[in-house]
DNA sequence: AATGAATGAGGGTTCATTCAT
DNA sequence: CATGAATGAACCCTCATTCAT
């Protein structure tokens, strides 16, 4: 009889157990948030989900396991977030590597919830080789596509002495680093202004393919940070 | 005799508790990096230190402020080794300006372990003010003296839509992302690789006062890279 | 059925709830006995729970929430027991006034563990002054009660020069002294004995009242002291 | 040569041996009324004393003996204090048993720190056969004592009934019943009345020899209770 | 699939004791 | 004699995990 049940409707199952997965990780980005890596606790992430205590080991057998598919799960989003703004926008490779630096300062991927958990699992990935691997992975990705764009730009501009990787590199470097300060003191730099200060390195490298959105050039795409 | 050794003991046990906190603070910076802040354990501290298991207790009464004191030596011996690079440098803002971006990158600075302590706390800090305004404190005092420069630099390049916090804040943003590379995949990143980026960003900003050391110009200063 | 059971369930769980605060407080008074305040554990309460080590944080929080629980236990239970005895008695002030002697001396009010756990915490009382609150509580409502009942006697009586607090306050010194012959040298003393010494000093206060069951007057109600 | 130093002055060195044990046992006894048995540590008892760590188990061996030292100073003091007061007393049997009581209330031996520590042992002595036995002996002694100067009163008196140790038993019993109300709630009982009350019941129970020192009777040497 | 009481290993911390000075 | 830094066993407590329901 039970079974029947089972057998009936296994796709809405796996839905939900889906579903329930989905929550629980959410409930984790925002416990290691609120109370970082180290404090916190099942018990934490199943209250914060409003679910009981054994939840977790039911759906993700084990709390590493849990934090593994939680840092999956950012870095995913990033992924996706980032692939798809390169779809969106127009032809030209400057345009994609602007949409690429708009990305990393979006609300929905630059949130504090989120950049806490990036930086918690950086400040583990040390020891901790899954973790390094999901982060170097994505970054790699990431690099790959940036210095790729970076190859064309230079080409079409005939930049003289500047390596693409280089350039590729560096920029990676100070969204990340921007990431940081955005983290440790967010009233003292807004997400437009981190943005805008990449630009203006942009506009530096690139002077013809990039204008300075601070400081007298005109404010590239200020507006386009919604959401 | 003896009394002569016993009158200079107090003095001397004082000193030698100082050593013991150094010699535990050591050791709670290797663990971190072997272990992550997570793993580590008061055992593992004192076992690290070769002493014993209440040690860590007797000298800072809990871990929480052991803790913190590592942070608080990192962070000072940070600070304190770029006051003295600025020290050191010719007079010229150029000169120091680009003495701040190798101290970043000097190997005892820029030591795999001690990466991993920024890092480590740094993961913590959205949850756990202390940490937090250990490292913005350092933060703030190190853009307003690279920016006081980036400032000097303007001025006498006569460099038009150009801000000196928006050049400091890439500048300083890029080192941190760049100990996030060195922290995550040292392979692909050596340490002078590191700071050429930096020091090209630089070129490209201020192409008067420096020259990009990578793809084709001369290599600046990469000899001084030692220590 | 098993819907039914599973509707229960919170309130079975809730009742199993409160049955294994009083077993683990039960342990506690065997430890205290048994052991001493002072060398009373966790791990011994526990063991002697036949439970494992987390079960008292899990139902008590902490090990000090744990013995004042126990306190208020023993101290309610004494409480609830001459209060009863109380209503049992027949009507006279003096018949309440001897059964609350007798209760101080029933095997269930006087056994050896729960003596010991009296003493523990009066010996604790001094420095903590949760313990202290709960006991001088208790004393202050049957020193009432007592003082009340020898108003009555005093009055019935025409007993000149009685001050009824006094006679109060020195029946109760009496029971609480000889229950600490009774715990230091419980050979040299039985129950029943202690009894009569305290009903032979009413005796001597109120001789209309109470006959003297030593020494050649009729014993009273030695057969009381049952349970 | 160091032996020639110990032999020149060993009276003096054994002395000084002396005192600094009594000067921990002191600080012992502070400890106790302060902090309680169980919060009582070797380092607390030092600093109380104003010496240092070591200098306890340098002493007494370990913390163990020191407090079994402890118990037996209080335990001695108090023996030589009522032995004393008898001496003292005029010859009468009755007066020497009014000295008893007024012993027990004196300032030097009812004094609140001392009678914590009374009760600290007495809470541990079911536990510990070395307290129990140092406890039950004094109080063996004193009954007998107590005992008989009551046989002597009954005698003289021709008190019809009346059982002498039942009387000691009695009354000292009241005496440290009395003590426990001064140590839990000093500021609802002063000495001088817990002694009326004692002295209230002697008059009670020989009636000829002792006046009522409460309501009515005139006050029995209240004056006496100093020191 | 979900609960939450129970477990027990392992964490931080305390403290009696030791010992070089 | 005296000190106080150092030790390590044992404490209380937390928390990932299990399991009967």
């Amino acid at each position: 009889m039970i079974n029947v049940a089972e057998k009936q409707a296994p796709r809405r199952r796996t839905e939900s157990k889906e579903k329930r997965k989905a929550q629980l990780i959410r409930a984790t980005i925002r416990s290691i948030a609120k109370h970082g890596l180290s404090y916190t606790t099942m018990a934490i992430v199943s209250k914060e989900a409003g679910l009981s205590q054994g939840i977790v080991n039911l759906h993700f057998q084990s709390k590493e396991r849990l934090l593994v598919e939680t840092l999956r799960h950012v870095v995913d989003e990033y992924r996706m977030a980032w692939e798809r703004a390169l779809d969106k926008a127009d032809g030209s490779s400057a345009a994609k590597l602007q949409a690429l630096v708009e990305v990393d300062f979006k609300a929905s991927v630059c949130d504090r919830n989120k950049l806490a958990v990036w930086f918690a699992f950086w400040g583990e990935s040390r020891s901790r080789p899954t973790y390094r691997k999901l982060c170097t992975e994505q970054d790699r990705l990431y690099r790959e596509v940036s210095a790729g764009l970076c190859e064309d730009i230079i080409r079409e501009g005939g930049y003289a002495g500047l390596d693409a990787m280089t350039v590729a590199t560096g920029l990676s470097a100070m969204s990340q680093g921007l990431w940081l300060d955005l983290l440790l003191s967010p009233r003292s730099l807004s997400r437009e202004r981190a943005r805008d200060i990449c630009l203006s390195h942009l506009a530096s490298v690139f002077p013809q393919h990039f204008s300075n959105p601070i400081g007298g050039g005109k404010p590239a795409g200020r507006d386009k940070l919604k959401n």
